[in-house]
DNA sequence: AAGAATGTTACATG
DNA sequence: ACATGTAACATTCT
């Protein structure tokens, strides 16, 4: 669920309750699984006591940089959250991992479906060096996409969700994204005019600051949910176009939104107005 | 109660 | 080599 805006919130709600120069005194693992470079018993020597030196993000990745060098990245997939427990809190079924601070507090990563995954990377390249250009950074611009979406031949929601083309983007956004340049989920990468990438290119970071600057997109009530630190939810939700809208009449044209199954994926669009 | 769910990846098929 | 499809992960929600 957490896309990049979601993991962004999480970040900066992380840098905001005082955990950078704190140390970590202890570490518990509660399922194996969700630890993946290591046995559990070696991940948890690794980080005792380690300081966090700083709380960061590479596409869908939280990356806590330790004292000592090696940083800790975070999968949180659909499901994973953090969770800032006081001292003596009780952890539920659902927390996987706790990291408890030298001021008494934990923080707990809770994740109902246990796809959530701890890497603790000496070469952080090896897991990090395959991810696409971050879409929010300076560098990338539409002629940099022009020259990516032109090296392959696929459709547009499938490469857009691929973190390798561009890290950060998931079913959300990216259907967001291509509604707000007027682009059909199926069509092909490599037969977009310079405009049209241009209006891709814009879209994409349009959407993610618009999540951003609410906070996350949080749909729905149930826990199997985005929820920041505090189970604080976002408010995107109330910002989209397309996405879970099926039926719903297109903002623009009012042509009803369609649902359908793209690689496996629900994908929203208005066959009206994206070709 | 069957089917779907906001992510990723390994493997299979064309 | 490349594009696309399927299953798997484990649980909750509709």
């Amino acid at each position: 669920m957490p896309e990049l805006p979601e993991v962004q919130t999480i970040v900066d709600d992380l840098n905001a309750i005082g955990l950078i120069g704190r140390s970590i005194v202890q570490v518990e693992v509660f399922w194996p699984a969700a630890i993946a470079t290591s046995p559990p018993a070696v991940f948890c020597r690794r980080i005792r006591g380690q300081t966090i030196e700083s709380i960061g993000r590479r596409g869908k990745f939280v990356l806590f940089r330790l004292h000592s060098g090696p940083i800790l990245a975070v999968h949180l997939r659909m499901t994973g959250r953090f969770q800032m427990a006081a001292k003596g809190g009780h952890p539920c079924r659902h927390v996987h991992v706790v990291l408890k601070i030298d001021d008494g507090r934990s923080l707990w990563f809770h994740d109902t479906r246990k796809f959530g995954r701890f890497y603790l990377l000496d070469h952080p390249q090896a897991v990090l060096g395959s991810l696409g250009p971050e879409p929010l950074a300076p560098h990338f611009t539409a002629e940099l996409l022009a020259g990516r979406m032109a090296r392959q031949r696929r459709q547009l929601k499938p490469l857009l969700l691929d973190q390798t083309f561009m890290a950060g983007l998931g079913n959300i956004y990216v259907d967001e994204a291509l509604w707000a340049a007027r682009l059909h989920p199926l069509r092909r990468s490599d037969t977009l005019s310079a405009g049209q990438i241009r209006a891709l290119h814009g879209a994409i970071r349009r959407v993610l600051r618009q999540g951003l600057k609410h906070a996350g997109t949080t749909l729905g009530k149930g826990q199997s949910n985005f929820y920041s630190l505090g189970d604080a939810r976002g408010g995107n939700d109330a910002h989209l176009k397309v996405f879970r809208r099926t039926g719903e009449a297109c903002p623009r044209c009012r042509s009803p939104i369609v649902r359908i199954v793209v690689g496996q994926r629900s994908t929203h669009l208005c066959e009206r107005c994206q070709t």
